[in-house]
DNA sequence: CAGTGGTCTAGACCACACC
DNA sequence: GTGTGGTCTAGACCACTGT
């Protein structure tokens, strides 16, 4: 018996056009979910993809693209696990806010502020081998007294100081490089730039941010009065296998910094 | 012709014990690997598999667990993004950290202080109507003096201040429930909460963390001196459709409060 | 070289939302 | 019902790591 073709619910006018005009590269190192995941967030981000645009369902989809529908999913899933996408069964897959999300990951202070274009500018304070105090050593998991290198920063931006940063190494994990760490080093390129140069993956950190006062002493050096509102935060940062690599606690001019965050729901 | 049988490079013992033993329920609505990947988390947070603990590869446990290779992958892969395992190409599968992750996802304070068993309450010092100002129209893209309900709250904690909190709701987002945002349903539960139950989904949040100088009327309330230091956060929380529907402005007791954050590397 | 995880495919069945 | 995403399977080939 002979029927109309069924009448599909169409998806929006823009996605088609995207989808249709998408090329991916299979002799590529980069993944294909990843190469799809790229072409479709750039097009949210860019506006060729509007928020709330409806897409096909992903077997149509990845029929189109020529992919299976696992390789599909496995994109969509980027995006929606990157929060760009909004999916519900039995309803669909929909384009959500292409607000820029900065989750503040690892970075360091140095990173987001060259990334801003802010011409951040360093200066060490000291360089020194001291013993761990009680709560270095906590933080680090060492026993109290080991010796620690312990760096002293004065961070500026636009000729303002903004941060001292004081932070703390075990040994352990500066072995084999000894003398990566100089005070010209230190001055050209943000801390955790060069422990991820020495190899070392940056896999979590714990954080603590808070406010106090400014001694007389913080504020001369910030810049601020006595009194004045600080932010501080203190970080502990470990690697892959779990080994605290560095403590730090830092303060910050609160009349010149603060944290920002974009969380996703959990 | 006949070879002796391969010698394979063997895991850890316990994570022989552990897969044999694992029992999946495949009649469960709850997915298996999901099932998997629960029992394999706390078998790392009670101390079952200690750090460092080598798996053997995914395709061998996926045989001892009856699964596919898939369904173990995405199984692992779970527990690899929450960070509870590390994965390496040509390596292998190890436990990292058992640490305690709290995300501080979406939660409010009233959540985080009645988890730690802080026995929070809350005092509501006004709810109202008002016209938007600048930057609450701002943050919620509304246009300025567009009518919004205002809740501000005294939070406390052992009869110790801890915050005031001003909250700001557009209209859209109260349609149809009108009256459930009462004085008594904000002093018993979290606004968050009042939210999510009110069958809105919270999708993400933008939030900045700064820190200033209390004024004395902030000082009387929080129990602080004038000048003492105060943390600030202001929050934009958007639903799925990335529609702003709540933004709040808080002042904290530095002295009693700070922000605790874990993250992963990105 | 052997062993590992990373990617991709082609199909199947199920649970949920809306009409 | 019909259409959607969610889960699961059984296999294949590739890329990286170490010997």
């Amino acid at each position: 018996m002979v029927t109309e073709p069924v009448r599909r619910v169409p998806a929006d006018e823009s996605s088609h056009r995207l989808v249709r005009d998408m090329v991916l590269d299979r002799s590529s190192p980069v993944p294909l979910y990843f190469q799809v995941a790229q072409h479709l967030e750039a097009a949210i981000l860019d506006g060729r993809l509007q928020p709330g645009t409806r897409f096909d369902n992903e077997v149509l989809v990845a029929e189109q693209l020529g992919l299976s529908r696992p390789t599909m999913r496995r994109a969509m899933q980027y995006l929606v696990d990157k929060g760009v996408l909004v999916r519900r069964r039995g309803i669909g897959t929909r384009v959500v806010q292409p607000k820029v999300r900065r989750p503040l990951g690892l970075s360091s202070l140095y990173e987001d502020l060259a990334a801003s274009g802010q011409h951040p500018s360093t200066q060490v304070l000291s360089l020194s081998v001291e013993p761990a105090s009680a709560v270095v050593a906590q933080a680090l998991a060492l026993p109290v007294e080991t010796p620690v290198t312990v760096v002293v920063r004065l961070r500026s931006a636009a000729d303002q100081p903004i941060a001292r940063m004081a932070n703390y190494l075990p040994h352990t994990v500066l072995t084999g490089i000894g003398d990566g760490l100089t005070e010209s080093a230190l001055e050209a390129y943000g801390l955790y730039q060069l422990i991820r140069g020495l190899g070392i993956q940056l896999h979590a950190a714990d954080q603590t941010i808070g406010a106090r006062s400014a001694t007389a002493e913080e504020g001369r050096l910030l810049g601020e009065r006595r009194g004045a509102a600080l932010l501080t935060m203190q970080r502990t940062a470990y690697d892959d296998h779990g080994r605290a690599v560095e403590y730090g606690s830092h303060i910050y001019a609160a009349s010149r910094y603060s944290f920002e965050l974009s969380m996703l729901a959990g």
